[in-house]
DNA sequence: CTGAAAGCGCTTACAG
DNA sequence: CTGAAAGCGCTTACAG
């Protein structure tokens, strides 16, 4: 390729030792003032740029963080735009800090080889399970981590998770406020300690505190997506109970389930009331507009970043687990009881 | 961290010389079978697994690409699924063949350093144009490169687009077909050598050809988004021209666009006819579906992986320049003219 | 078939 | 304030 310079080039032109460079590009070392500005201008007119692999070699800091999400299919990431909004967080928040991010898929077999391979600074690995290998792996490495959207259990991990409990007594709560009462949660699969799971206790919660029995048919766990969405409305169609609200737990399974609904002749809301759980950039051009619990994506991917970089560089941070706050937005698909016709 | 084992501890275990245990590694040189066989063992036990810094020190590639897009605003990735697709593309290829992918936001003033720094074996760059500086910074660095959607007039430049030309063409075709005969085009930015200039070209070239002459106050170049689409709505609500139908040339802005229309009391299809761009997840589940062109993005990605992989490899690739095709899609947001109210 | 040695491009005590 | 030298973990001629 291009015959790139190195520190012993520059050292040659500006007639000094490569120690002497290597404490002016680090600013360490006493150095004066004139062999700085020498050192500099030919830097700059070399458009010399020290190798990372070569410090990384010294340093045993690559600069390099991977964010980990899983497959969907064995070797393709998931087909969930929710994905992209996290990782544009990351990379935003990692630029600001001079890191650069390799994205990764794995699967459950994964043998996370190349942390060491690379020796990255750091991981940012997004739902996992208590019960992983994955979770096991990593803590053998030692390697700073921060886990999104995991619900582990031990205190020591860096986490930053969502408020999904309360978000899913919210949308209840919504729902229940407008007059409902016969309400089914499209849960999506229900793994204990999974982000589908407190938000189904977060719907308990709010049934149960305003004298509502929960009633196990009216948990239809289709898979969280839009076919699943889709798939669930035959369900409620068909269901003996007079479900009269839906609380879909993510927005792309609410909108598979509005059209599918709609395939049976149902509408929404004057049949069905509707509310949705992410508030992806869709949600609110929708006809009709998706009430949903709304959390903020990005910003969690940067706080998991700077979780990450807090404790790479080992700066105190007393918190160790973040909870991302959600709301309540209300839209057009949810109306009050007594207004369905 | 962990201490790791180098090399050196692995020779020193298996009592023969790194260069040995570099061999076998490599799988270079003649090593005895036996041999082979106590070093790998060795390296099984101490879970060695070889530094890439050091490798790429001596070796000069890195098994780094770095999937380069643009921003939208300073520091922040674009809020555009389309982009997540092409980086699932490109993940998904990029592992088959065992480098890692850097994913880095650019705007104009990118010096690509991180080039040399990394000591990258190639990029792939989407968006460019011609006039751009990073075109520029690119090609002079040599460094194996993939530009997508770029439409780069040099011949030499390895570069995947989409049949956008025919993709305006196809949809336009479509609506006439239909009976439309006053087209509104949402464009978005038309810059020239830009993907919404071909997309534009092909519709231009179906009113040709259909003997219906072009009218400029139907060309509506508001910004490829969302909003951007909801916009237009007034526009064409309020147009002079009877305007029976509008090809959006993204998905994206189609879906703001039929919220807009509805919120001046316009239904589609009954009111107007609308057609998209790329057919992105939700189409299918839009009430109505929307009318589209479809485009693979994935494989796009794979695509692009792919030619840069050949390109590193000196693989003899005789193909520069890829088209990746377009489809119509017809589903229920239009319309014959004579059914419209 | 195997090993000693140089070198990739840096950083970091240490001496002066 | 500056430089000589060792060393990070590999690979690669070269000798034997």
């Amino acid at each position: 390729m291009n015959n790139k310079v190195s520190i012993k080039d520059i050292a040659r032109i500006a007639n000094v030792s490569v120690a002497t460079v290597s404490n002016v590009i680090n600013q360490t070392g006493r150095v004066s003032a004139n062999t700085i500005n020498k050192v500099n201008k030919i830097i700059q007119e070399q458009q010399f740029v020290p190798s990372a692999s070569a410090r990384n070699l010294k340093n045993k800091n690559s600069h390099l963080i991977a964010v980990v999400v899983p497959f969907l299919e064995k070797g393709i990431l998931q087909d969930n735009p929710f994905y992209w909004e996290l990782v544009r967080g990351v990379e935003n928040g990692a630029r600001n800090h001079e890191v650069q991010v390799i994205l990764l898929g794995t699967n459950e077999d994964e043998d996370f080889s190349f942390v060491k391979q690379r020796d990255l600074d750091g991981l940012i690995v997004v739902g996992t399970f208590g019960h992983s290998s994955a979770l096991q792996k990593v803590m053998e490495m030692g390697v700073p981590c921060v886990f999104l959207d995991s619900y582990l259990s031990s205190p020591d991990l860096y986490q930053v998770n969502l408020d999904d409990e309360a978000g899913g007594y919210l949308g209840t709560k919504h729902l229940i406020g407008l007059g409902h009462k016969t309400i089914a949660a499209l849960t999506g699969k229900l793994e204990e300690g999974g982000v589908n799971y407190f938000r189904y206790q977060g719907y308990l919660r709010a049934l149960q505190e305003c004298g509502i029995s929960s009633d196990p048919e009216l948990v239809i766990e289709e898979f969280s997506s839009i076919q699943g969405g889709y798939q669930a409305a035959q369900k409620i169609g068909s269901s003996k109970s007079r479900i009269s609200a839906v609380f879909a737990f993510s927005d792309v399974s609410a909108m598979g389930l509005i059209r599918g609904l709609h395939d049976i002749g149902l509408s929404v809301p004057t049949d069905l009331s509707v509310i949705g759980f992410d508030d992806i950039f869709y949600t609110q051009f929708m006809i009709p507009s998706l009430t949903t619990i709304r959390q903020d994506v990005l910003s969690k991917g940067q706080t998991a970043v700077n979780m990450l970089l807090d404790q790479i560089n080992g700066t105190v941070s007393s918190t160790r687990n973040v909870t991302i706050p959600v709301s309540l937005t209300v839209r057009q698909s949810t109306i009050p009881y007594s207004k369905k016709v």
